[in-house]
DNA sequence: ATGCCTTTCCCAGAAAGA
């Protein structure tokens, strides 16, 4: 089963290259962040052309969240099972998305990014992340088959990052979001990527800026993490730089990784 | 030292991203 995360930026900008890229990987199971779409907008009968099923978490201009599956899409919960509600207009954001597909227990969030270190909205990050966690202990269970995903707008250590001194305002490097993210690894979720491959450089989001993409200067901000029994019939996993590559691509790449049954 | 780019709103330039 192959199972895979992409930060779009735009669902509508990035279609074609959606399509192209499901066609070339084939996964079993694909979760977007960014979609930018309303949930009447959201191209689902392309997807079911395309042989998949889809649910989508959407609020219009901003954030969006979506699973995209051929191996069925049950038990699906939109945004956070319950917990503390945010303040005002941040608790109707769409940044989260739960379904079984194919037996396995699929999460998808697109963490809010910051800002800066300080900043309101660094704050509301990492309440997020708490109540992140709260959200796995309601609907999943860390001894059968959970896969977490998507963009987390963190980057776990300092490999994961090209010059942490240039990251804008401080966000995804610093110890408080490190802390916040380790509190959700701490459900019982093993980062695949870095399991197998201890590189570093092994980025996932490049600046649109400056050729930061030819110059290696990146982050690994995207992750699939999964429970212990899932990550251990893990096959392969892999960043496809290819989809950062060419025409009109999104700011990110994706990851898809395969565990045997 | 600063901006560099891309997307949305929708036709002008701001907001947001990371």
């Amino acid at each position: 089963m192959r199972i895979a995360t992409w930060n779009v930026n735009s669902l509508n900008a990035r279609l074609p290259r959606v399509e192209e890229w499901l066609d070339q990987a084939k996964p079993d199971v694909l979760c977007l962040q960014e979609t930018k779409l309303a949930d009447d907008a959201f191209p689902a009968m392309t997807f079911a052309g395309l042989g998949y099923e889809a649910v989508h978490h959407g609020e219009g201009r901003w954030n969006g969240v979506a699973i995209l599956s051929r191996v069925g899409i049950a038990d699906v919960v939109d945004g956070f099972a319950h917990g503390e509600a945010f303040d005002g207009a941040l608790e109707g954001e769409a940044r989260l998305l739960t379904a079984t597909c194919g037996g396995v227990r699929v999460v998808t969030a697109y963490v809010p990014n910051g800002r800066e270190v300080g900043h309101e909205q660094y704050f509301h990050k990492l309440k997020w992340f708490a109540r992140l966690r709260a959200h796995l202990d309601a609907v999943a269970d860390p001894s059968t088959d959970v896969l977490v995903c998507g963009d987390f707008n963190v980057a776990p250590d300092d490999r994961d990052v090209w010059d942490p001194a240039r990251c804008n305002g401080g966000t995804h490097v610093s110890a408080a979001e490190r802390e916040a993210y380790a509190e959700v690894c701490a459900f019982g979720l093993v980062d695949v990527l870095r399991q197998r491959y201890p590189d570093e450089g092994l980025y996932s989001w490049w600046d649109y800026q400056a050729g930061a993409f030819h110059k290696h200067w990146g982050m690994r901000i995207d992750l699939l993490l999964a429970s212990p029994p899932l990550a251990e019939r893990l096959d392969w996993v892999l960043v496809d730089r290819n989809g950062r590559k060419g025409q009109k691509p999104s700011d990110h790449a994706p990851l898809i990784a395969a565990f045997s049954d």
